[in-house]
RNA sequence: GCGCGCUUAACUCAGUGGUAGAGUGCUACCUUCACACGGUAGAAGUCGUUGGUUCAAAUCCAACAGUGCGCACCA
């Protein structure tokens, strides 16, 4: 290998290890391999918008998804990561629209037709679609690139057809005239899902209207929208208020529109609050859900005053008529304050529905739409309710149950062109659903295509080839796990888990694990219009794809909101540089190891560096297995970074700077083996770099293919170390007492120096006094962790010379004569008001009799033992005071 | 209104009953032969408030406060 520089350059080398894989079909998935000694693993993107860009969700979202494809293969699975984009319906059909206008090709889509604005769109799909699936490779991700798929592909579009067909057989699947969200902006209607509510800053009006019946009484009713008053056709109270019991039945005016002062009925129904407001409701059945029902119930009239585009009609009365409904409402409650019937507007707060995709107001609308009654409900509210799926965090599963047991049918026509085209032809009063249109001649097509979530919730199977029995979908359905947002829990995973039922008779996914959302540093949602969202490519090709991986996931703590911080992917950038940088280090020190390691020439250090690399394995395999990725990196983090780099490699160079050849080789063999260990526990967060280091240490030599030896991609996730293992290096925790005490001397010594201000750059004598026994290589070791001149064994101290001890030993800070009793003395009497401190707390707690009484056996020992050492301390500091009193 | 979270160092977060932790930031010192994208040392916390359970509470329970999200809504 060529010497390593001195600073990690990423580009090149991702660019470089991303078409090996590819080249080498690292990525792809075979289901033949599929055994029992080599099982399964699957996992279906959520397919992003096609007309998307990478943003940090997608960053979060699939870093995740990586890391648990690539360990799976790591674990010896045969692994599938399926990819793909959907064709989001409204979102592409607008973007695509914005852009004709914007170029002067249409005004409106009737100006093109449907067939021509189609061929546009798929053209800028063929143009612009790939774009998010080049960005997920600069960040890594392990796709089977050879299965993408896309949501109007031919076959995918063929099995939603199926579905539609089988569901409307089934009896599932209904047209009707129902209230619907209308969205005026898109002019479709919408789910419940796409409606966001909003508080908005109103005005409530107050008004009132003539008893026709009793001359002279009123009723005052309030209202946030009197531009619907034309659209009135009663008005409701409470059977139950005593106000207005003797009005049931009667009738009031109508004040608008003026030219048409309806009598309305005055009805009786349960529905009102008699709290709010004056009491009394305006009935609007054609613009508001609850009214329509109210209607309903007395048999009121519909009057639907609204264009689809929000403007009024001509039922709206002249003076409204062809007005915007906002412009209408101000112009209402005007014409209602002329005519003095306007009694009060006050400021009110309410919450209105907007359209999720065109951010204005929906209207809710009575238009003759497709419906679902949701199929396998029971089966896909039972498999989470019983632990057959888990999600992650497990609270989602009771947002999951609360929605499921509260199903609406799900509204599915669209008033588009983009998306699946609903397979239903009509003939006069002959209507056909099939995959087919019917034979005959003058058979229309429903001109409406379905929602977009009509295609996504078919996509664990559908992207396999069902309904064919195809041997991917044998061997990879169900799905092992799935990686979204619980913002689409409702949208997309639980019609997922209906739909997988109902087609597959099984769940589509064992595990769901919700990422948190991204959010800048502030906590703000990231969006364009804040411009707080950055982008992830400049961010790659500033600090590295590992670098925003390893930022990314340190920051996002299972079920928490990830609040986002360059500074974090500057830290990714640090951390792949010290990796980089150790590994130089290594290789530094010579060629590639020879031989196994040698028990007998383990020193200390050795032992501890495998223990904490068996800890760390276990660590960082655990946090794995429970989603748990920030914890994972902090393992890693602190094993490498605090254990590894600042310890072991430290206590190393006693030896590679010495002439010891034996010793030399078996720390080398030490060092091969733990990094060999640390690159495979790094390879799932840091592809790139573990891969290019794999292979510049030589480790992939002399491996089988399938362990690694064409790519670590391949090679062994490390195992916890058994008893054997364990056994035959001498590993037990005797030597991490050892050590933690020679860590905790050198720290102490470190802080000697410290405090006597010798800067850390100046040779210095410490004399040391074993605590047990010690050996050459120990106070070696010292000397360089100490940043000593020398370690002297057996000089006389002087008297009032500043010490340290832990159980390792004690060790002294000689000052040539230069002691400064003062400061010296100050010294002492810290550590000394601190021991103190320590030692008056363990002593009230073992002085209450009823916890000598109480507490179990174990704590009682280890607070006695916690006493016994800081009395021993304090005997030492106590010591010293007096040897420089003397 | 109902439900779900969160509240621990300046910041972001770990911490399921027994010695308050990490990273960043901060302060001081250091270009020592892997790394200044670095090293060493240090300072820094009434664990939101109040009560309760317990020998012992950041941790369990209750109430409250602040904050965020979801669902349902009163026009």
């Amino acid at each position: 290998m060529a010497e390593i520089p001195k600073v990690y350059e990423s580009q090149a080398i991702e660019t470089k290890w991303y078409s090996f894989w590819e080249e080498n079909e690292c990525f792809t998935a075979k289901p033949e391999r599929v055994s029992d000694e080599r099982p399964a693993y699957s996992i279906v993107i959520p397919p992003p918008n096609v007309t998307g860009k990478l943003h940090m969700g997608h960053v979060l979202n699939n870093t995740i998804q990586d890391i648990l494809a690539r360990k799976a293969r790591m674990d010896g699975k045969e692994v599938l990561w399926l990819p793909g984009t959907d064709h989001a319906g409204i979102a592409t059909q607008s973007v695509v629209e914005r852009k004709l206008r914007k170029e002067g090709v249409m005004k409106h889509r009737d100006d093109l037709g449907r067939e021509k604005l189609l061929e546009h769109i798929w053209e800028w799909k063929e143009k612009h679609g790939g774009i998010i699936i080049e960005q997920l490779k600069k960040l890594g991700a392990s796709c089977d690139w050879s299965r993408l798929r896309f949501t109007m592909d031919e076959g995918y579009t063929k099995c939603v057809q199926r579905v539609f067909v089988d569901l409307y057989k089934k009896g599932h699947i209904y047209r009707g005239k129902r209230m619907v969200n209308w969205c005026p902006k898109s002019l479709t209607a919408l789910s419940d899902e796409e409606v966001i509510m909003k508080e908005q800053n109103s005005q409530l009006y107050y008004f009132k209207v003539e008893v026709v019946e009793e001359p002279g009484t009123w009723l005052e009713i309030a209202t946030t929208r009197p531009e619907t008053i034309p659209g009135d056709s009663g008005f409701a109270v409470n059977p139950n208020d005593p106000r207005y019991a003797h009005l049931i039945g009667k009738h009031a005016v109508r004040p608008l529109p003026v030219e048409n002062q309806a009598h309305l009925p005055i009805v009786a129904d349960e529905h009102i609050d008699i709290e709010f407001g004056t009491g009394v409701l305006k009935v609007t059945p054609a613009h508001d859900k609850a009214d329509f029902d109210i209607g309903q119930r007395h048999g009121l009239e519909v009057i639907d005053i609204l264009e689809p585009d929000g403007k009024m009609n001509r039922l709206a009365g002249v003076e409204l008529a062809g007005m915007d409904r906002f412009e209408a409402r101000k112009a209402a409650a005007a014409k209602l304050e002329e005519m003095g019937a306007l009694t009060k507007a006050e400021d009110y707060k309410n919450k209105v529905g907007f359209s999720e995709r065109a951010d204005v107001p929906v209207e809710p609308r009575l238009s003759e739409q497709w419906f679902l009654k949701y199929p396998s409900q029971d089966a896909a509210r039972a498999c989470v309710a019983d632990g057959a799926m888990k999600f992650y965090p497990e609270r989602w599963s009771k947002t999951y149950d609360y929605w499921m047991g509260g199903l609406q049918d799900w509204c599915i026509s669209r008033q588009l062109w983009w998306g699946h085209r609903i397979p239903v032809w009509y003939r006069g009063e002959e209507i056909h659903c099939d995959l087919d249109a019917p034979e005959g001649e003058g058979w229309e097509q429903d001109p409406d295509v379905l929602d977009t979530w009509c295609s996504s919730w078919l996509w664990p199977f559908a992207t396999m080839g069902w309904p064919e029995e195809t041997e991917t979908l044998n061997k990879f359905y169900p799905t092992t796990d799935l990686v979204t947002g619980p913002d689409i829990i409702f949208f997309w995973v639980a019609r997922m888990i209906m739909a997988g039922y109902e087609y597959k008779g099984d769940l589509p996914f064992r595990n769901v694990y919700f990422t948190g959302i991204i959010r800048d540093k502030k906590g703000r949602k990231m969006s364009k219009s804040l411009g707080n969202s950055p982008d992830p490519l400049e961010l790659i090709a500033q600090y590295g794809a590992d670098a925003l991986r390893f930022g990314t996931m340190r920051s996002a703590p299972l079920g928490l909101d990830v609040l986002f911080d360059e500074k974090d992917v500057e830290l990714g950038r640090n951390f792949c540089n010290k990796l980089w940088n150790a590994c130089r280090f290594r290789q530094m020190q010579g060629g590639e190891s020879e031989g196994e390691i040698s028990t007998e020439q383990l020193t200390s250090d050795d032992k501890w560096i495998l223990r904490r690399l068996g800890q760390a394995i276990d660590d960082v395999t655990t946090a794995l297995e429970a989603y748990r990725f920030s914890d994972a990196t902090a393992a890693l983090y602190r094993f490498f970074w605090s254990e590894y780099c600042d310890w072991y490699i430290e206590s190393c160079k006693a030896t590679f700077f010495g002439d010891d050849e034996t010793c030399k080789a078996n720390v080398l063999a030490v060092v091969d083996f733990v990094m060999g260990n640390t690159l495979r526990l790094f390879h799932p967060f840091l592809p790139f770099i573990t891969e290019e280091l794999w292979h510049g240490l030589g480790y992939s030599g002399d491996l089988p293919v399938e362990q690694g030896g064409k790519t670590i991609m391949t090679a062994n996730w490390p195992k916890v170390f058994d008893a054997s293992f364990n056994e035959l290096y001498e590993l037990d925790d005797t030597v991490d007492c050892l050590v933690a005490a020679k860590h905790d001397l050198v720290t102490q010594g470190r802080n000697l120096r410290a405090a006597y201000n010798i800067p850390f750059n100046k040779k210095i004598d410490y004399m040391f006094s074993p605590g047990g026994k010690s050996d050459a290589n120990e106070v070696e070791v010292l000397k360089v962790l100490l940043n000593a001149e020398s370690v002297s064994l057996d000089s006389e101290v002087p008297k009032g010379t500043p010490r340290v001890g832990s159980p390792f030993g004690d060790l002294y800070l000689p000052l040539e004569g230069l002691i400064d009793f003062d400061a010296e003395r100050k010294r002492l009497a810290k550590e000394l008001g601190k021991t103190e401190k320590e030692i008056a707390k363990v002593e009230s707690k073992l002085n209450n009799p009823s916890f000598a009484e109480r507490a179990p056996a174990e704590v009682l020992d280890e607070q006695r033992q916690r006493l016994a050492v800081w009395q021993a301390k304090r005997g030492q500091i106590n010591e010293a005071i007096c040897n420089l009193s003397n």
